[in-house]
DNA sequence: ACCTATTTGTCCGTATGTATG
DNA sequence: CCATACATACGGACAAATAGG
């Protein structure tokens, strides 16, 4: 499965949906012109209605990582061949997290920096 | 590359296809007698459905910028020799840009006007 | 002038995201 | 989060024009 969703979670589906997608592009499971199931699909196979895979598909589209059009469907734009890319794209999925979680950039710094002297 | 398509962009596929040949004609890059590339051929070098070529290739012919016929292609008949000419294509460019991007004709004049002035 | 194969656009239906309520 | 109407893009079967024999 693609996308798990979390039953009871505070977090509203369509960020689980592209938390989880997020994540596979990050760790190289979804490349470069990859295409993301189409949301009619997506939504029956996890059971929630088609709008909130798309939102979810939305928010993606917002954070650059995939090309959505009508006829065409969700196309990952995110290049993840290059080490240096692959960066770019975990500062993406870390910037989208930290704003959900309400975190300051300042703390995220904080995190970062202790992460990286470790 | 004739043709190079902008993932992301808001723009339709085929709308981005016209306007970068519709660009071509008026600055004289084709000619009048040039045939485009078979709507298949050029599908295939930009990955893009057959279809989605064909309907740019017809917003040209609307335009009167060129041919189009079953087993003869795309010919350029938009005359790009005399510098009236081109005039007048890129004439034709301009107003299919501002409709597109919704411009009222008023400010398209307006822009036209300062532009000339300065 | 004819036939056939090939090339190329047209037509009709389907899939998919977008916009609005 | 759901339902409906709509524009975009795709896919397959068809018809027109061309080229070779």
């Amino acid at each position: 499965m693609l996308v798990t969703l979390t039953p009871g979670s505070p977090e509203p589906i369509y960020d689980q949906i592209a938390a989880s997608l997020r994540r596979s592009i990050a760790e190289g499971r979804l490349n470069q012109g990859d295409v993301l199931p189409p949301a009619r699909v997506l939504a029956a196979s996890i059971k929630v209605n088609v709008h909130t895979v798309l939102r979810a598909y939305a928010s993606l589209r917002d954070e650059g990582m995939v090309d959505l059009r009508p006829g065409r469907g969700a196309t990952v734009i995110a290049d993840t061949n290059t080490p240096d890319a692959r960066v770019r794209v975990a500062v993406t999925a870390l910037v989208a997290e930290a704003r959900k979680a309400g975190v300051p950039d300042d703390a995220v710094f904080e995190m970062l920096r202790e992460q990286l002297r470790g």
